[in-house]
DNA sequence: ATGAAAGCGCTAACAT
DNA sequence: ATGTTAGCGCTTTCAT
């Protein structure tokens, strides 16, 4: 097999006996009005046949547009991130769009290095979780309008800016008060030390649902790093330690919750009959788990759809730079053996 | 903030008063011997002080290269394939490459448009793990030589191509010994029903296992696309069903053991008491699981380290266009509870 | 030791 | 309705 030499629009033009300009304008849909029926189908009929397609980087070159959009999630091999990745991909490619996936770790440097890097890249638009601290750097990115913004999962409120996340107030309050309709008398919190905004949310979401059942919130906030440790894992058992009318709890996240089961299992606790539990984001371990644990999940589907679909509407730009998209979507409790108490209902 | 500029080797040259190709030998490192140090050293300083970076789409224009690799992996949101994928881009940076991700879902159709995709985008290299039946079109690319090809995870003894895989004869063979040595008498294999090397290899590890050990071997191959369904799980159920006297199973995938074990759960069975099992491809729920699962595990870093040195070793291509690369990593037994049966050792 | 200039493939303003 | 042409930023051959 010999190499696969590259068709051009010059190659087209010289076989064809047409100019560049023509061509490029039939290939750019552009051709309405300007050339006629005959070349056209012409050159669309000889494209097809030698399966031209035009070189990127000439395209990008002339226009400055890369036409790809960066994903920066937290962790790209989390599930819940990967699953989002997976949908927008399928619809960003439909509408002509490239995109690339990259994992900030939750750390400012980075995040801001990676940027900086598909700045010097050309990327068109940064769909972004940001680590945290990160207010000042997104503003900036945002007021140097060179590429559409658009934060995932976390917002901020004193900044103007575009964002798709869940309505974490409500699927904390929903996901509490059902820990308190399975006859739970003390439920606490255990979620994440931090200034993102679905930290505080969801932190307010469980006050909000206890507030009338339980004398005080219970609540253990870890930072970032212990998430996964033993060191969090102990925080957690002190507070089982120090509070042992816990009969309830809810995590913050799929991480917390992993963590916190695991503790549960050396502490030997039996869920639900000692402890409801219920987590914030599903995954198949979740339903396997003995038992199996109730979560607040999150509309992997809806929440991929927005993002590209406010992504696009925006890098379309027909209503000026300064638009912006903002959209919240309600999750959805998936009730299973872990809060199953069948003390009501 | 004003919209930053982007600086270009022309702009370097006029406010220098320095040639344009003089600065570009300087920043390809290609000054030596030609530039004096002191314009060397002027060219540098300003580079560093405006914070130039060279423009990707004009480089990748004249010089056809991209410094982009793909890898397209059966499924990255697996946690496998993200992991390797995690550990592959931190060194390709490295070294000044890029990567891209992308999934085929074990499908010939859109593994091809992938590839016909990014042949396109003219990258330098294809990281693949090939869907089924796709011999033929992996043979094709690499005769075309436009870019490098390094497979993963599979490999075809009848074609001459690099790889890197598990050595995954040894791999099931030290697993279901395990499950013999642990007192199992009669082990089945739940298998992929695949033309996968790496399937056919597994399943003659555990043949080689068991053949001095029970009057023959049991085992179930299912299709690709029941490995998650009711359908492959109702197979599985049969099989014990009609092979009562199984008491250890090895899995020869992470899938196949998550939906096995739900089959176990609905059928009440207890392990390790009533069956041990050990299961391909080690992930975080194994750990959690009730009893926690023993694994035969892949060295996740040692095989991205390998993939990525071996696809970097052939685009340098200094032993000439048809050298390969080819690897051969041994896994790791991880044991957990379930297959503790305690009888030896 | 340094520079001039061609050309990679494309778009679009400007002819005709 | 169609064509000519400049130029995007860069690498590299060939002068000087």
């Amino acid at each position: 097999m010999k190499k696969k030499q590259r068709v051009s629009i010059k190659d087209i033009s010289t076989e064809l006996g047409i100019s560049i300009t023509t061509i490029s304008f039939i290939i750019n849909k552009k051709a309405k009005n300007r050339i006629s029926d005959e070349v056209i189908k012409k050159v669309e009929d000889y494209i097809k046949k030698v399966g031209y397609k035009p070189n990127t980087s000439a395209q990008t070159l002339r226009t400055g547009k890369t036409k790809t959009i960066v994903f920066m999630a937290e962790d790209i091999s989390d599930p819940f991130f990967s699953a989002v990745a997976k949908e927008m991909e399928e619809i960003a490619y439909k509408n002509g769009y490239k995109m690339i996936y990259c994992s900030t770790e939750n750390d400012k440097e980075r995040a801001s290095e990676l940027i900086s890097l598909f700045q010097d890249r050309q990327v068109d638009a940064f769909i972004i979780t940001p680590p945290e601290n990160f207010q000042q750097e997104i503003q900036e990115l945002i007021a140097q309008k060179n590429e559409v913004v658009m934060l995932f999962d976390r917002r901020y409120t004193t900044t103007d800016h575009s964002y798709v996340i869940l309505n974490n107030f409500n699927g904390a309050k929903t996901a509490a008060e059902k820990l308190i309709a399975s006859g739970c008398l003390n439920v606490a919190y255990v979620g994440l030390a931090s200034d993102f905004s679905c930290m505080s949310e969801r932190l307010e979401g469980y006050k909000d649902a206890i507030k009338n059942h339980q004398s005080q919130p219970i609540s253990l906030l870890l930072p970032f790093k212990d998430v996964k440790s033993k060191a969090g894992r102990t925080q957690f058992k002190n507070l089982l330690d120090q509070h042992k009318n816990i009969d309830g709890i809810l995590f913050a996240t799929n991480g917390l919750a992993i963590n916190g089961l695991k503790g549960l299992k050396e502490l030997n606790k039996k869920i639900p009959d000692e402890l409801a539990v219920i987590t914030f984001d599903d995954r198949d371990l979740f339903e396997l788990h003995s038992p199996s644990i109730s979560v607040l999940s999150q509309p992997v589907p809806a929440l991929a759809t927005e993002l590209i679909k406010g992504t696009l509407q925006l890098l379309k730009g027909k209503n000026g730079p300064n638009e912006t998209f903002q959209k919240i979507l309600p999750g959805k409790l998936i009730t299973r053996d872990s809060c199953n108490l069948g003390v009501y209902d």
